[in-house]
RNA sequence: GGCUGAAUAGCUCAGUCGGUUAGAGCGACGGCUUCAUAAGCCGUAGGUCACAGGUUCAAGUCCAGUUUCAGCCA
């Protein structure tokens, strides 16, 4: 293969919970890097894998009742699940739990021994005797120093103050409560400040960082003494144990960045290559794509063991900042935090990709994601101007092709292809929005051109020409002509477009080669207009955002708690067939056995009518609701829906199911004659059913 | 508190090395069109470039200050 040499990574996920909406903006911006990188040509590898170590692991397999592997290889199905989904495409994504990177693991910290950098210390933590285990600082609850507020975490408290976990007043375990020791052990620590000029230099001549970044570490970390950086961890810990040092495990963020390396040897092993062929060859651009909350692993701790082992340093490391939604942190009260598969089941992929990609500066800025400005956005640019391009021209072109020469266009086909650096630089740069801004003003230009050629009047001409028996037949083939130069230039306008917007909408791409015919196989596809294809039946290529989607959505990341929810194991993505609807309620309350029609029967559904709701005070659950079976026979009936309807009077004069046999019971509040019938998990999401229209209340339901 | 960054149209943002009358998209308003899954085209309005200074023939752009906002502090 020829090209660059370009290793391309992201930040390994946590394999502690699901991927959502914030990993995403990483993921898709690192992807549409890598799709442009090899759609020029470049022989680029994109590796990432699962973060596995760590205590936080431990602490969530046994809660879950699973040993550290399963519960790590469950989370792994589903992160594969959500970034195949998103059209995130890795060349391979590995783990940090693998031999791969336990052997590189040992290789680096060979090379950090004999550069001296390793020296033992004794340090006090609290340890929780109960759990027989030191805590990290999240695992800690106490009470703040400073504002006397309890039940705060081991390194910050919510009035802002920071502090060390030795600092809370009556520290506790946040595991098991257990009151905790102040226990010595002894780490293992990295001195980086031994390094401090290779960094110095590293970060001055390399050009590697964003200048805000470089900025950063030389005003934040560089201006100091650089702390030694504590890399070890005793047992019990999930991770890998130190050769040179019994009983005492490398610290997660030891071995997370070389699950890169890891994941790379992985691949290179299925394609007879070595790992060393790539980070060792000074031909090799390594490009790391991380945001800023581990900027500075990134940037002193991973180069100074890469530089140790000699391995290539990073070209670039290319870092974001955080998404907030609506200009505010993600919040799960709000529905605000949205799991990738929330998303996925209401919304096209291809919106996201686009939103994200069109406020994708290359710097290191938080990036806002308004879902009113993303409709906007993805309907105004994508549906309005360059879908509908092709929308609008294709079926004029469907039954004779395109046309066998390139027709005079007034230079706008050159003019678009003329683009194709400046594009390429902004992508290359990780300027996407500049990207696209260049990419749309060849949209209008082309609108402009569909408008002013009118291959519909050119169709009613010819039409008319064609039932005209006075009609000559070159006047009438001068006409078909006429449409299918039209057709023709405005199809091949659009599909510049969709080529250059290829990295960021495969799946546009896709539907285009369908329509046309013909593969895209690269960037300089845009160079040569496309001439003499057949175009197929014009098939839709994308819907305009649905408002109602964006609500649902949001309306299940309201009840989603992605601690919770997610470790059930994978939602199924597959039987949701064109309603996509999640799988998440089954695996939340699974079927029950079988029973047969006799059992069924002795339960007796009735319709009722609503004709008094009204809240029960004192309780915390319920509404007395009184239910009519048709004539004089009516039920008292307490039913736990209150969080879901905070206005009972709503209810009056609805039909519900309800059980009409059940026996009844003396409640604090009066006698409960009967249970209405309502979905869904509890709390304010509760929904009554209700019969088609045509049934009255008395009626049995069978 | 320290450090860093930002502030341009109602909204989201461009604006190159300081150089003519500060641009685009969306939104608003008016018109045209009705091929296109309500999409498209033409036009209008909308700006003291946060504030007050300095450098300069010339400042949105450079410099120091002020205000506001955001982020970071292993």
């Amino acid at each position: 293969m020829s090209g660059r040499k370009i290793l391309v990574t992201s930040a390994l996920p946590y394999a502690n919970g699901a991927i959502h909406i914030g990993h995403l903006v990483e993921y898709i911006q690192t992807d549409v890097w890598v799709r442009f990188q090899k759609l020029r040509g470049e022989n680029c590898r994109y590796f990432c894998a699962d973060d596995t170590h760590g205590a936080a692991i431990t602490i969530s397999a046994k809660k879950k009742g699973v040993s550290e592997e399963e519960f790590i290889a469950e989370v792994r199905e589903q992160h594969l699940a959500d970034f195949s989904d998103f059209g995130i495409q890795f060349d391979n994504y590995g783990s940090t739990n693998s031999p791969e990177t336990r052997h590189y693991c040992e290789e680096f910290w060979k090379a950090l021994r004999k550069a001296d950098l390793v020296v033992e210390r004794e340090i006090e933590q609290l340890y929780d005797p109960t759990e027989g285990r030191f805590l990290a600082d999240r695992f800690i609850k106490g009470t703040c120093p400073k504002c006397g507020k309890p039940d705060q975490y081991g390194d910050s408290c919510e009035c802002g103050a920071v502090y060390a976990p030795t600092d809370l007043i009556n520290p506790r375990s946040a595991l098991s409560g257990a009151t905790l020791e102040l226990r010595k052990s002894r780490h293992l620590f990295v001195e980086i400040e031994k390094a401090r000029d290779f960094l110095v230099h590293w970060i001055d001549a390399s050009d590697a960082l964003q200048p805000e970044v470089a900025n950063y570490l030389k005003g934040q970390f560089l201006s100091n003494d650089l702390f030694p950086w504590d890399i070890s961890r005793p047992a019990p810990y999930f991770g890998f144990e130190i050769p040179d040092f019994p009983g005492n495990y490398w610290y997660v963020w030891y071995d997370a960045p070389i699950g890169y390396v890891g994941s790379c040897a992985q691949w290179c092993k299925e394609h007879g290559q070595t790992a060393e062929d790539w980070w060792l060859d000074k031909n090799t651009d390594i490009h790391h794509f991380i945001g800023k909350d581990i900027t500075y692993f990134h940037t002193l701790f991973w180069p100074t063991t890469l530089n140790a082992a000699g391995f290539n340093l990073p070209k670039k490391v290319h870092i974001h900042g955080f998404l907030t939604v609506d200009g505010e942190k993600m919040s799960k009260s709000k529905g605000t935090f949205i799991l990738a598969r929330s998303y996925l089941n209401h919304l096209d992929p291809s919106y996201l990709r686009y939103f994200f990609s069109s406020k994708t500066t290359g710097r290191v800025d938080d990036l806002d994601l308004n879902l009113e400005e993303l409709e906007l956005k993805v309907n105004a640019d994508l549906v309005g101007v360059v879908v509908n391009l092709a929308s609008r021209t294709a079926k004029f072109a469907h039954e004779t092709g395109l046309s066998a020469e390139y027709p005079d266009d007034g230079g706008l086909f050159q003019e678009a292809a003329s683009k194709s650096e400046e594009i390429a630089a902004a992508y290359e740069v990780c300027d996407y929005g500049k990207a696209i801004r260049t990419i749309l003003e060849c949209g209008y230009r082309a609108n402009q051109y569909v408008e002013k050629m009118a291959p519909w009047t050119i169709k009613k001409e010819l039409t008319k020409l064609q039932k005209d028996a006075n009609a000559s037949p070159e006047a009438i083939e001068a006409t078909r002509r006429r449409l299918q130069d039209a057709a023709t230039v405005g199809l091949n306008l659009f599909r510049q477009i969709a080529i250059y917007l290829a990295p960021i909408l495969p799946d546009l791409a896709q539907k285009t080669e369908a329509l046309l015919n013909t593969k895209i196989n690269d960037w300089n596809d845009v160079q040569t207009p496309l001439v003499g294809a057949p175009v197929s039946e014009y098939v839709h290529m994308m819907a305009r955002v649905s408002r109602d989607g964006i609500n649902a959505m949001i309306e299940e990341s309201k009840d989603t708690l992605p601690s919770e929810n997610n470790e059930q194991g994978t939602t199924d993505g597959q039987g949701a067939g064109q309603w996509n609807d999640s799988a998440q309620p089954l695996l939340d309350e699974p079927l029950a056995d079988t029973i047969t029609i006799d059992d069924f029967m002795k339960v007796d559904l009735r319709v009722g009518r609503i004709i008094e709701a009204e809240q029960v005070k004192e309780a915390r659950k319920l509404l007395r609701l009184k239910l009519s079976l048709g004539g004089t026979e009516t039920r008292q009936v307490f039913a736990g829906i209150k969080a879901a309807y905070p206005e009972p009077e709503k209810l009056i004069g609805r039909l519900v199911v309800f059980v009409a046999n059940l026996q009844p019971r003396q409640m604090k509040f009066g006698l409960s004659e009967g249970m209405i019938v309502a979905a869904g998990p509890g709390g304010p999401d509760v929904f009554v059913t209700s019969p088609d229209e045509g049934a009255v209340p008395g009626m049995r339901l069978h």
